[in-house]
DNA sequence: AGCACGCCGACT
DNA sequence: GTCGGCGTGCTC
């Protein structure tokens, strides 16, 4: 990209930045650019700066000037690291809309943005590539010199490489390193996504045509048993191209020495693919793909809806075939030479997606998300900056990918509340973000679910939204048929046993005996999550938070699942003395024994956050129940969200009403959302598949919708809750959190910002009240809850004013100490 | 977020 | 009499 601003200063200018820090800042600061640095400058490239006392940061230009700051003396930067701008324009645009939507500095818009490795500081850890062979002949002596230590201790931090070198600025030097492939910044997680694959063989070309394969087999004369092979391969290869060795040595009756033998002789070649995990929606994986009738029509409406609307709702049952519409509109972008960007929420983007789109898009695809090392996120940083990967698929964080030119946004499962960031600042929400960055690049907002969120519904029946429906399933996939058992009803009967009642059982027993899976679904882990004295009516809890603790089997330990805090399981209360300690709720630890003790004949596996600790827990797990290892598999939301197992004839929701009736205006909405969707887990196939969920009362009406799949009643029924209670869409919400070790202190400052609020914004303060759980990591919680209708006064205005008492609560002495959070749109 | 400056308790 | 506790204020 050519420089618009060396142009406009003249060589003699002296010339300041401004230059964004990766640190929770409110401002930027200035620094003084020497003048022979003038035409290097420019927007968005990486500076070094000292920044206090001897720190030094990679920090980022955001605008270049010629005045003088007036009231201090602008420090020299000391380096600029890239030749070209890491960040382009759009992306500062969206940076500062949400710096200031979300109510957070720039700082950390950019720690939030940028991959690790693009943020060079004094603690950054250096380590060697494994991977690189290098020429040392090559190398600078200062390079040579970093390389050598670097060989030595294995790992370097920046500052060490300061004081190795006896000189200020490494990072150029190390930026050197880092492009050349002979370093990588280390991170603290070293985890890696590896994609799975399995060998098949081939014949190899040589022998491709008649003539070479009769040749081969004359050659194999005195070797019967490689003949075999090669003719049971042959005969093979007829079926299926993916013909794995424990195939051949089935089909050919002959070992694996032989088929050793012959890929020694290079006759078979091995060919590494990389394989799903998943099974698949059962739709072909194939480029030239048709449009069935029913998407064929949703796609011209959305191509209509684009003509005039920014943003479309596509609201699609599962398996109704979306991502074949997805693929067709990125397919335009990318002819209209423009880029696309495809939102999925981290649980949801798997090898099966990832893969079906490699086929479309080949070497353009870029995809961007946590499981990938900071390394690989850089890389996929530059790619999408030089417009090598035109097409990304990615997660959250995607949205900050620095795209030239879009020429769609889709957003699938936009419902999912994965897109919101809570912790750390920027709370933002994806989905949100992305509009606002498709308004930035002129280009169209496609979201996608088979169960929108209910501001999005009802943007889209406000017509401000387009809106789509595609709610036939392809082909002749069936919905499941969903059945509701009433626990106290079973329990009258005799028909409960432990969580489980007679129709589960049987239900699984059946399908056990089909060889078909079962998912369970409860969404708790551990074994027992409240441990209570029956004498005087103790609670185990944690010391720091306000929770009670859970007892877990596996480590026989009752621990804390908000700070980590573990002890040992209570043998008498420590209240009373007494030994009549009683264990109430129970999750997923507690499921697996139970059936395990009425069912010891089948295979239970388990998948929540416990079991899938460590390095690939949970992709072990998955292929393992993918490979039938086991019959049922128990977890919490994680078996609810983009998993497809074709196997799967039968879910079981061991007790619905935790999640129905969980204290938020949103429950029910996602009640609705995650029973849909653990339904869709079964029934993907032809056959269909069976859904049981047990509850205390059936009667409601949210698992009546679910059973009905009645979205639009749900939909009106919660719509009309939300604006008579004041909550979005109608009402926007502010979170506002105090919090500080001391409980009358957090308790007094809460008080304080909210009667300062109180005094311009009335009743639209409510609070301050302790949350759910008022006390985490020995820290308590006040929160402020703002509803700010749509009418009256601007949200602008409410944010400024937030702001203002902000800086009014940390000049106040009695404040010192607390720490406030402002979360807007906090769902 | 660091980090230094600064003013009060337990140690050589 | 000093070492160090972490409160608070600043970083261009």
């Amino acid at each position: 990209m050519s420089n618009p601003q060396s142009t406009i200063f003249s060589e003699r200018d002296t010339l300041f930045v401004d230059v964004v820090l990766p640190l929770a800042l409110a401002r930027t600061y200035t620094y003084r650019i020497p003048a022979d640095w003038n035409d290097r400058v420019q927007l968005g490239v990486r500076v070094i700066v000292q920044f206090g006392r001897n720190k030094i940061y990679s920090a980022l230009v955001k605008s270049i000037s010629r005045e003088a700051p007036k009231h201090y003396e602008a420090k020299y930067i000391l380096d600029i690291i890239d030749e070209h701008p890491i960040v382009n324009l759009a992306q500062f645009k969206l940076w500062d809309w949400l710096a200031d939507y979300y109510m957070c500095s720039l700082g950390e818009v950019m720690q939030a943005a940028l991959p690790a490795a693009l943020k060079l500081a004094s603690e950054t850890k250096v380590v060697p590539s494994i991977a690189n062979e290098f020429n040392r002949s090559t190398l600078s002596d200062k390079e040579y010199l970093i390389i050598e230590a670097l060989e030595v201790a294995g790992e370097l931090k920046v500052n060490d490489i300061v004081k190795l070198l006896g000189q200020k600025t490494v990072f150029p030097i190390l930026k050197q390193l880092f492009d050349k492939g002979i370093v990588l910044i280390s991170e603290e997680i070293t985890e890696r996504y590896k994609p799975k694959t399995k060998a098949f063989l081939r014949l190899a070309p040589d022998f491709k045509n008649e003539d070479a394969k009769r040749a081969l087999l004359d050659s194999l004369n005195r070797a019967p048993k490689q003949q075999d092979a090669v003719l049971a391969f042959m005969q093979l290869v007829k079926k299926t191209e993916e013909i794995t060795r424990p195939m051949l040595t089935e089909a050919s009756g002959c070992g694996n020495g032989a088929i050793t033998a012959l890929i020694d002789k290079g006759v078979f070649e091995i060919r590494e693919k990389v394989v799903s995990r998943f099974q698949g929606e059962d739709i072909e994986l194939d480029a030239n793909f048709q449009f069935n009738e029913n998407q064929q029509r949703a796609y011209d409406e959305i191509k209509k809806s684009f003509e005039d609307k920014e943003v479309t709702l596509l609201h699609g049952v599962t398996a109704s075939g979306k991502t074949q519409i997805y693929i067709r509109l990125i397919e335009q972008a990318v002819a209209a030479g423009k880029s696309a960007l495809y939102l999925l929420p981290e649980i949801a983007l798997t090898a099966q997606i990832t893969a079906r789109l490699k086929l479309h898009f080949g070497d353009k695809l870029g995809v961007y998300h946590s499981k990938f090392n900071d390394n690989e996120r850089a890389e996929v940083w530059h790619k999408v900056m030089k417009n090598e990967f035109q097409v990304v698929i990615g997660a959250r964080s995607s949205v900050f990918l620095p795209f030239q030119d879009l020429g769609i946004i889709i957003v699938d499962e936009e419902h999912e509340n994965s897109y919101k960031q809570f912790d750390p600042a920027p709370r933002y929400h994806a989905r949100d973000t992305a509009i606002y960055l498709g308004f930035l690049h002129q280009t169209k907002v496609l979201l996608g679910s088979a169960t929108p969120s209910l501001e999005s519904y009802y943007n889209a029946k406000a017509k401000k939204y387009g809106f789509v429906q595609l709610l036939e399933r392809y082909g002749n996939a069936q919905l499941p048929s969903i059945e509701l058992v009433n626990i106290p009803e079973e329990g009258r009967k005799e028909n409960m046993f432990s969580y489980f009642s007679g129709t589960l059982l049987k239900a699984i027993d059946e399908a056990v005996k089909n060889k078909e899976q079962i998912i369970l679904f409860q969404n708790r882990r551990g074994h027992t999550t409240m441990i209570q004295c029956n004498t005087c009516g103790f609670v185990a809890k944690c010391v720091n938070c306000d929770v009670s603790l859970t007892y877990h089997k596996s480590s026989n330990m009752m621990h804390c699942h908000y700070c980590g805090h573990v002890e040992p399981p209570l043998r008498v209360c420590p209240a009373c003395g007494m030994p009549h300690i009683e264990s109430k709720g129970f999750g997923t630890e507690r499921v697996e024994e139970e059936l395990e003790l009425l069912m010891p004949e089948i295979r239970i596996g388990r998948l929540d956050l416990d079991s899938t600790k460590g390095k690939y827990g949970f992709d072990k797990i998955i292929t393992a129940f993918d490979e039938h290892e086991f019959d049922v598999l128990i977890g919490t939301q994680m078996v609810a969200k983009g998993l497809d197992f074709g196997r799967v004839s039968l879910i079981g929701v061991i007790n619905a009403d935790t999640i129905i009736n969980f204290p938020d205006f949103r429950s029910y909405e996602r009640a609705f959302s995650l029973f849909s969707q653990v339904a869709g887990r079964a029934g993907r196939r032809e056959a269909g598949g069976r859904v049981i969920i047990q509850s205390y009362t059936t009667k409601h009406r949210v698992l009546e919708q679910v059973v009905n799949n009645d979205y639009d009643d749900m939909f009106m029924t919660e719509i009309t809750e939300r604006k008579n209670y004041l909550y979005p869409p109608f009402y926007r919400l502010i979170r506002i959190d105090i919090k500080h070790a001391d409980f009358q202190k957090c308790y007094d400052s809460a008080n304080r910002f909210a009667s300062a609020l109180r005094q311009q914004l009335g009743a639209r303060v409510l609070g301050p009240e302790p949350p759910l759980v008022s006390r985490v990591r020995n820290n308590f919680i006040q929160t402020i809850t703002l509803k700010i209708e749509r009418t009256n006064i601007s949200i602008a205005k409410v944010k400024e004013l937030i702001r203002s008492v902000l800086l009014d609560f940390e000049i106040d002495k009695s404040n010192t100490g607390v720490r406030v959070q402002v979360d807007v749109d906090p769902y």
